[in-house]
DNA sequence: TTCGATCAATACACTTGTGTATTGATTTAA
DNA sequence: TTAAATCAATACACAAGTGTATTGATCGAA
């Protein structure tokens, strides 16, 4: 078995930054930020380790350049979701759940990339400060919607914090490679039912 | 600085097949399955890998055993908590609640190792099938324990989704090095209010 | 077209990790 | 007490990974 160099040579035999950025998140998908090796990477994008160090400082620099980039993102998927407020409060919070599962379209690359980010970030004090950050602004998000479901905000942080224990646990579950395609939906009825439909505002109950 | 010989070795300086895999865990839980090498441990242990490889065929053996060690403790965990039940299925379930978070008094070191373990089985198909009967037992302990407080089963399977969703994601929450103390109470605060105390048995209500 | 800038390959030195074979030291039991 | 069994150290070969320095190829602009 020769190294698989066939997709990306032929249409563009020269690489960028992002272009080992990209490879390097799919190799941490794959296999954890420990697998996400300069030497596998190049042999993943058909070049030698010669290109990588054009392009970076050293191993490192990869790193700590994915991390900002996935951070970057984050920040403004947060932004957007934080935007996206109508008039029915529930469907806001039934939108907020599917981004938080689907995450956006990108569905399971991201959330095995985000997981493997926690296992960095229970050895690396710098990633571990960047992920508090990260949690402290989706929880904020979270109360905000709650509390324009239930108006109450006592009510609306604890549904907050089990909507991203509940939200997290999901992560893992929908991570495996054996999960079935309809495990999401099936996953985003119960949350809903139990943590959406049941909270709803005081005064607007049938 | 030197290698951190101290304990182990005036105490008892021939190491047995368990000293290996009790270090092995220990080197899991600090920095994954990537992490755990023979010659970092061996260091740890205050030997060379001379000892290592009569206990052990290769590497390969020690993660296998390691691996075999967990799951037998965990089925043996579930049969105690499968029997532990009262007249009272709500504080069965507070008890499973308290197991889960806990985790048996051995508290974080058990649920980083489990957290590395779920990473490993992202890409080894062996670990995601022990995983996956892992998890299905447990999932059944849930069922059952929810059955006895609802009476209704498809409110039982909902609630021990929901409450495996939620243990999981506590378990990410809490393997955190930032964690505070006293964080585990107050998720199993807000997971008994809204998943145990809220869904008593229909004809039980006050 | 040609010349500098950009990107990639190659060769080298170094480190860390595994695994084997052999030797050495300590128990344990005869 | 001695001899075998048990455990650990040492030395060696090898593979995989990083990083540097140099050379080579190719693209773009003058």
């Amino acid at each position: 078995m020769a190294s698989n160099k066939e997709k990306k040579q032929q249409e563009s035999p020269r690489l960028t930054r992002d272009d080992w950025l990209d490879a390097a998140f799919m190799a941490v998908v794959d296999g954890g930020f420990d697998q996400a090796r300069v030497l596998v990477i190049a042999d993943k994008l058909g070049v030698t380790r010669g290109s990588f160090y054009w392009h970076f400082s050293d191993h490192a620099d990869l790193i700590t350049s994915l991390l900002k980039r996935w951070e970057m993102r984050e920040i403004e998927l947060d932004k957007r979701l934080q935007a996206d407020n109508t008039d029915d409060p529930q469907a806001d919070i039934e939108r907020l759940l599917d981004a938080a599962l689907a995450h956006a379209g990108v569905d399971l690359e991201n959330i095995r990339f985000e997981l493997a980010l926690r296992g960095l970030g229970r050895r690396s004090a710098s990633v571990a400060t960047m992920l508090v950050g990260i949690d402290a602004a989706r929880m904020h998000l979270f109360e905000q919607k709650f509390l324009r479901l239930t108006g109450d905000e006592k009510t609306a942080g604890e549904l907050a914090v089990l909507f991203y224990l509940v939200i997290t646990g999901a992560h893992q579950a929908l991570s495996r490679p054996t999960s079935p395609p309809q495990a999401k939906e099936f996953l985003k009825g119960i949350i809903a039912s139990y943590l959406i439909h049941q909270q709803s505002r005081p005064g607007t109950r049938p």
